[in-house]
DNA sequence: CTGAAAGCGCTTACAG
DNA sequence: CTGAAAGCGCTTACAG
């Protein structure tokens, strides 16, 4: 637009809607009016109070606004995710982000990074910029401590994992029973000995996971062989070294199920460096690009992060806007979306 | 914490400093300086303070104080990208919050999708929040219009592309020489028939990967089939057609650059489909999961958004504290990644 | 060291 | 329809 050359170091004034009330000349009140389409303005008057804020390139402060409104509403969301790098929390918050912006209000996010001291640090700090509601994939296992900004008036929607000692909305998938899916999917090829790979233990979906996975053997009266159970693997190279050691030992699996994309990624290198990649089936929790140029494609349980953001960035809005009914729990439902790796018969490898 | 059931419905008050200095027997100013470790409060009405504020579990309000205060700091700072669901934009919020995590600053995302003016509408949106300074991956050409605004005092630091009709610190990949060196490396192979897929000739950084693709062919004294070279791709379905057809052609490519991460994609599908991985070398731009455990292993340049982020938060910070030396732009080299793909002779398919 | 008054940029509640 | 005064929760600027 302007031609000269800005430094960035000339420090100008910013226009207060008391600046665009004397240039228009009318009461800061009018400005107000005008700003916030409220009543009927005289059209005379509206537009001089419109053209001397297009001049003075006014931007209303909307935390002052906030500051005497009565809803007290800041126009700010805080959207606390595991970590926003990975492809689930960032398509999440994308999503969020997409009906967020339809509605004027703005996304703060954060990582919590499966830890519940980052979990307290940031939900206060939230509350301190005081966000109009959470969407929240806690880290911790007990969210009463939140109760009180919750009667203060702030929306919570949990997302991926259910509230404990809360009551809130919640927005699930319904992992435990994807994984069930899958594994029936590997017992119907004849798999007898599965490997069960999981994460963390003190995450919800972690437990969720490998209970579909008990659900499904027991359905099939099964006995699950303890040594083919590994829990808490949070890294690839900490599930290649576990894959690696079932592969290696005297009674193998002939599938592996990957409970996270991390540890998939490390079961399918201990798998290759054995040249087994057609001889083991594998089925992994969590869509990920590229699953379809492996070979095999990779298949996989996979969650619909987008659904579920959806789902829950509509309810927070409700709630935002003064919706007391009971609270809800949607539950989305992940898919099995067959590839390949999944589909490979028991009877390759006996 | 708390036995008690919370229904969410009971709308309780919040405290203010005027009701911790009530309950403490202070003035609210004496809070305040608490609040603020400010001076030297004595010891004993400190102590009382900080206990009545916890019995209320008081918050203090960071909006509030940010209109009073000389500096007007928000506690927030905006980081707008391209697409905060992609890899690229995902690690670099997520870096940026763990600098501002640090600093009690909390980051506002946003995502442009290439669009100039959805670039308009989040940074006016940003400005009303009155966040404390910007990161920015800009959609748009010209950025004459965010003068005003730095003007105002908000520090502005562009990441991945740089200002243009402003003067503010930049920190970018060095993607031209990144694609020259990669375009070398295929050369070296043998090969003189490189086809170059490119991402939307309006974005900066497309602009500088083709550029750095014909340096190299220049520096080679190499001519540059216009037939083999591919502007403007965006999806793997757009890319995946184009390399059909070039691979389908009378004098087809023995080697494919790939711009980007979803053309990378499609490429691979069409070099699958006609069974050519073995034959065709691919060398892709952005590293990417998986990328190893493909057959062969996926050559790239790999930028480094961690190392990106840091450096612009750091400057970020450093201007929001007052520095008003010269703006800096900063180059983070980019690094090839060797794997497998890239590495193909051209030999082979001749 | 502590506090009463004024004011940040706005909206509310009330007059005219 | 328009505006002057008060006040949101805090910090500043100033007294004591």
């Amino acid at each position: 637009m302007t031609e000269e050359i800005n430094t960035g170091r000339t420090v100008g004034p910013r226009a207060t809607m008391k600046d665009v009330a004397a240039l228009a000349g009318v009461s800061l009140k009018t400005v107000s009016r005008v700003v916030n389409n409220e009543s009927t303005v005289n059209a005379e008057l509206a537009t001089r109070v419109r053209s001397a804020a297009a001049q003075l390139h006014y931007q209303p402060n909307i935390s002052a606004s906030a500051l005497r409104r009565l809803d007290g509403r800041s126009s700010t969301i805080a959207v606390l995710l595991e970590d926003l790098s990975n492809p689930f929390s960032a398509t999440i918050y994308r999503s969020v982000e997409e009906v967020a912006i339809g509605r004027g209000v703005v996304v703060i996010g954060g990582s919590f990074d499966e830890d519940p001291e980052r979990e307290l640090t940031l939900t206060a700090a939230m509350a301190r910029h005081r966000v109009d509601g959470f969407i929240i994939a806690p880290a911790s296992r007990d969210h009463g401590y939140l109760a009180r900004e919750q009667r203060a008036g702030t929306p919570f929607v949990f997302v991926d994992r259910p509230p404990v000692n809360m009551e809130a909305d919640c927005v699930l998938s319904d992992s435990r029973d994807g994984v069930t899916r899958a594994t029936r999917h590997l017992l119907r090829s004849g798999h007898r000995r599965i490997g069960f790979l999981g994460d963390l233990t003190t995450i919800y979906t972690a437990e969720e996971r490998v209970a579909g996975f008990r659900d499904a053997m027991r359905e099939a009266g099964l006995p699950i062989d303890p040594h083919l159970v590994h829990l808490d693997l949070r890294t690839a190279p900490a599930a290649e070294q576990v894959v690696g050691r079932l592969l290696d030992s005297a009674n193998p699996p002939t599938a592996i199920f990957a409970g996270q994309n991390l540890v998939l990624m490390g079961a399918l290198r201990a798998i290759r460096s054995r040249h087994l990649q057609d001889r083991i089936a594998v089925v992994g929790f969590d869509d990920l690009i590229m699953a379809d140029l492996l070979e095999p494609a990779i298949t996989v349980v996979a969650q619909n992060p987008e659904r579920i953001a959806h789902e829950a960035a509509t309810l927070l809005f409700r709630r935002i806007d003064g919706d007391t009914s009971p609270t809800r729990q949607i539950v989305v439902t992940s898919e099995l979306v067959i590839r390949g790796s999944g589909e490979i018969p028991a009877s390759v490898r006996d």
